[in-house]
Order: structure tokens, then C-alpha cells, then sequence
RNA sequence: GGAGAGAUGGCCGAGUGGUCUAAGGCGGCGGUUUGCUAAACCGCUGUAGGGGUUUAAAUCCCUACCGAGGGUUCGAAUCCCUCUCUCUCCGCCA
């Protein structure tokens, strides 16, 4: 959520940076629905600040005389009213919660102009990309692929999109999770291992509810939500409290499956490994001092490449235009890995930093130490890394004459081996 | 899943309808005293929203918050209902 103060106060400001998001916000709306709320607020109070008068002067005057009871009878009339405008004022302060949860968050300076991806900025190109491989195909034509990745059994167990993994295919996805956390303990992540499911507030201050419910798997009777992503629980850690100013930036990290429903995805993006209903992500979460986040944005970015590059994969990094951010960020990176037998580039990581729009939601807070002051912190996040894409692009780029795929040098302690079969 | 007991400020803890503006203590911050440290003494102490003033901040005013949400009442931390969580015991279980 964006401060309501800074739309209040400099409205124009927050014009032009939705301009740059190009999205379409009736912020006229948002400003007469908050002066609407402002001003019944108000009146409210004072009504209040009446009642409050009038029960400090009954306190002292004894029960049941005249005095009291035309007491009684002249703040029934209040209570009455009080009642009636407080019902009016709680429907006044949803609306504007609910508007102001339209207004986006505003694009960073260094973000490049454009509505469409075709305005992303290549940042960086890591990686031959475009040398030859003479027996790259797509990874589910791999001669064997169905038997370590097993999708039609997926199918039948519990549905498209979820697949088994079978022998070098479960080895090989275990190899690649442990590879990714340890590289991000080395980096100074603290690992942590979170709860899967989720309740309706934490999934709601990360912005998965109330708009994309639909993406989400939801569990019966109890209302639960099967994450998308570990940034929910993560993210969620502090949701509600104040950290010392001193503790930041805290880094931590996390392995879990993410489940998508995925509704409207179709074609070439959902083949083989390329997008599934549940898959193997470890996630990067930094809660950051708001002077710092920019840095530690890069610093964040920079955690995912050196994995890329140590499982000498191609890639390279998107900056995003304004047009391409999501609705919550201030400024993403998204690495792209080469996949030699699709040939095209796969995501599998999106870094970005929030600035204070997903704290304010979530009530996550530092104590300034010369203020004593609670403030919001900052907070970013990053994949490090998607398994499954990692894993296409692997499998397509270093695939070999007979039939085998080389196992990266840094993967070999992790795999135990150094070629993949599909035997 | 069953039975019982609980949830009050950073922490402990008192408070069973009206100066609660939440006692008291601990901790923290500032000060006095003081070779230093400690002790003693004095003062201060949370969060959020709105208003006013201001270049801005501080100060000031109002309101809300005693696990959450409803209800009763002129008035609720206190009474009633629902829910959540914690603890003890029983059951079940990897």
C-alpha cells in the first residue's frame, strides 16, 4: 500500500509515476473517497469526545437522582447516534482501505520508460548463448525423459502439471536444492524452513488475496492456502512487528514447493518443465534499512547470477520497464536462462525491491535509534533459483552425443555423479 | 477430538460496570549525587489515525487500542455470545 499522505499532499507526483506503470487508477476517486472518510472521521470524534465529557460528570454524581437520569436521558439520544454514524464511518474506512489498495506502488528513477516487454532493457549477457550445439532439442523430446520425469502418471495421481520424478530426475532436483541454499548460506542467508500452507491474513499481505485467489490452491474446511512462492511465509516472519534497527539488513532464505493454478496458461509455455502446478523454488528475502534497499537490490540480483554462473548456464538479466512492473515494485530484475534446444530464454529468477509498499501492508517495521521512532523497513525478494527451468535449460544445454546430460563441476558433489541418464 | 484453565503496555503483574488518563514492579532513557563502577533519589516511558500550528520538526488538541470480532448499557479491561491462540490432563498419531 502506498502512503496516504503522499497522495494527499502531492498527488501529482503519484500521477506521474502510475503514468510510468501505465496503468489506469481514477485517483480523483481515491482522493474524494479519503476526504469523504476524513471528514465523517471527524465528526465521529467529536461525538465521542461528548460521551467521554458526559460519563466523567455522571462518575461523580450520585445514582438515580434527577440530575443523573436526565443524564441518562440526553446521552441515550448520543449513544443512539453514535452507533448509527460509526456503522457509516466503518463502511467510509473500507472504501477507502479498498481504494487506496488500487493505487500501485511508484516506479523507481532508474526504471526505463515503456508499456510493453519489448521495452526491457538487456542489463547483462553472461554466457555463449549462441554457440552451437549440435544435439540440443527440446527437453521433452530427450529420448527417456518421460521415464524420470513422469508426467502421465503425475496425470493420473493427481493432475496435469504435476509431475513424478523418477530415479536421476528426483536425484537430480534434490541435488539442485541443496546446491542453491547452501550457496545462499554462504552469502549470508539464514535458512529457514516455513510453513507450506498459509492463512487468509498472511496471504493477504503479501497481495496474493484478495485479487488473485484464484491463483492459489486453497484447502477445505480450514481455509488454508497452499503458497505460490516461500516469499509469502517468509516475507510474512515479521508481519505485525518492530525489529531493532541494529538487526538489519536481515537476510534468510528458503526451500519450499510453490503450487499455481496457472488458470489461462496454454501452448509452448507450459511444455515439458517449462511452467507447473507445483515445482521447487528457493527464495531470497531481505528486509533492508530504507537508505540501503537499492544497493541491496543489486547485491540481491548478484546472489542469483553467481549460482547461474557456477552451473555455467547462459543467461542474462532484464532490467524492466515501467510498463512490465508489477503492481507492488518499485524496480525488478528478471534472469533469464539460455535453453539451447527451445532456444529461448526461460525466467527463473525475478528480483525486486518493494521499497516500503509491501511493509506498510504487512506492518513490518525497524525502531529508528535516533528517533526511537518505528519506521518501515524495506523489503526485497528474489528467486535463487526455480528449479524446474534451471533444470530444462541444464538438461538441454549439456546434453551429449550419447544421450547423457553433464552435470555441471559445482553439481557433481551434489548429484554424486557427473553425467545424468535416462535409464 | 474431549475436559479444564488462561490471554492486560518491551517484560512481570493488579484491576468484577463510572477520574482507568490502567496500580505496582522490572527493564530502558534523561538527570542529581559520585575518583570509577554500583547504589540511592528525581523525572520520563506504547501503537495507530485524525485535527491544529509550522518552511519543517518539536510542542499542542481529539479519537481508538487490555487476544480478535459482535452484543448488552447513558457508560465495558470488567457482563454476555462467537472465534483464535497458549497451558495442563486424556485420546489419537510420524
Amino acid at each position: 500500500m502506498l502512503d496516504p499522505k503522499l497522495l494527499r499532499e502531492s498527488p501529482d507526483i503519484v500521477r506521474a509515476a502510475i503514468a510510468k506503470k501505465h496503468l489506469n487508477v481514477d485517483l480523483d476517486a481515491v482522493l474524494a473517497i479519503d476526504a469523504a472518510w476524513r471528514t465523517q472521521l471527524q465528526e465521529v470524534e467529536a461525538l465521542r469526545a461528548k460521551q467521554k465529557a458526559a460519563n466523567t460528570a455522571m462518575a461523580a454524581l450520585p445514582k438515580g437522582t434527577p440530575e443523573f437520569m436526565a443524564k441518562v436521558g440526553e446521552m441515550k439520544a448520543v449513544s443512539g447516534q453514535v452507533k448509527e454514524r460509526e456503522v457509516q464511518l466503518k463502511e467510509a474506512e473500507e472504501k477507502f482501505r479498498d481504494a487506496m489498495l488500487t493505487v500501485p506502488n511508484l516506479a523507481h528513477a532508474s526504471v526505463p520508460e515503456g508499456p510493453t516487454p519489448e521495452q526491457n532493457v538487456v542489463f547483462s549477457l553472461h554466457g555463449a548463448h549462441d554457440a552451437p550445439r549440435p544435439h540440443a532439442i527440446p527437453h521433452w523430446e530427450i529420448p527417456g525423459f518421460d521415464k524420470i520425469f513422469d508426467f502421465a502418471r503425475g496425470a493420473k495421481v493427481t493432475g496435469a502439471g504435476f509431475p513424478f520424478y523418477v530415479a536421476d530426475g528426483a536425484r537430480i532436483v534434490r541435488a539442485l536444492i541443496q546446491f542453491f541454499l547452501d550457496e545462499n548460506v554462504k552469502a549470508g542467508y539464514t535458512e529457514v524452513n516455513p510453513p507450506i500452507l498459509v492463512n487468509a491474513a498472511s496471504a493477504t499481505a503479501t497481495s496474493q488475496l484478495p485479487d488473485k485467489e484464484g491463483q492459489m490452491y486453497e484447502t477445505v474446511p480450514d481455509r488454508l492456502f497452499a503458497i505460490p512462492t516461500a516469499e509469502v511465509p517468509l516475507t510474512n516472519f515479521f508481519r505485525d512487528e518492530i525489529v531493532e534497527e541494529a538487526a538489519l539488513p536481515i537476510y534468510r532464505c528458503a526451500y519450499t514447493p510453490c503450487f499455481r493454478r496457472e488458470a489461462g496458461s496454454y501452448g509452448k509455455d507450459v511444455r515439458g518443465l517449462n511452467r507447473l502446478h507445483q515445482f521447487d523454488k528457493v527464495e531470497l528475502v531481505k528486509w533492508v534499512h530504507p537508505t540501503m534497499s537499492y544497493i541491496e537490490l543489486d547485491k540481491l540480483r548478484e546472489d542469483s547470477e553467481r549460482i547461474l554462473r557456477k552451473l555455467d548456464l547462459p543467461y542474462r538479466v532484464l532490467l524492466m520497464c515501467g510498463g512490465d512492473l508489477g503492481f507492488s515494485q518499485s524496480k525488478k530484475y528478471d534472469l533469464e536462462v539460455w535453453s539451447a534446444g527451445q532456444k529461448r530464454w526461460l525466467e527463473v529468477s525475478s528480483c525486486s525491491n518493494f521499497e516500503a509498499f509491501q511493509a506498510r501492508r504487512a506492518h513490518i517495521r525497524y525502531r529508528a535509534k535516533d528517533t526511537g521512532k518505528p519506521e518501515l523497513v524495506h523489503t526485497l525478494n528474489g528467486s535463487a533459483l526455480a528449479v524446474p527451468r534451471v533444470l530444462a535449460a541444464l538438461l538441454e544445454n549439456n546434453l551429449e552425443a550419447d544421450g547423457r546430460v553433464r552435470i555441471p563441476a559445482a553439481l557433481v558433489p551434489y548429484f554424486g555423479k557427473e553425467h545424468l541418464s535416462f535409464a
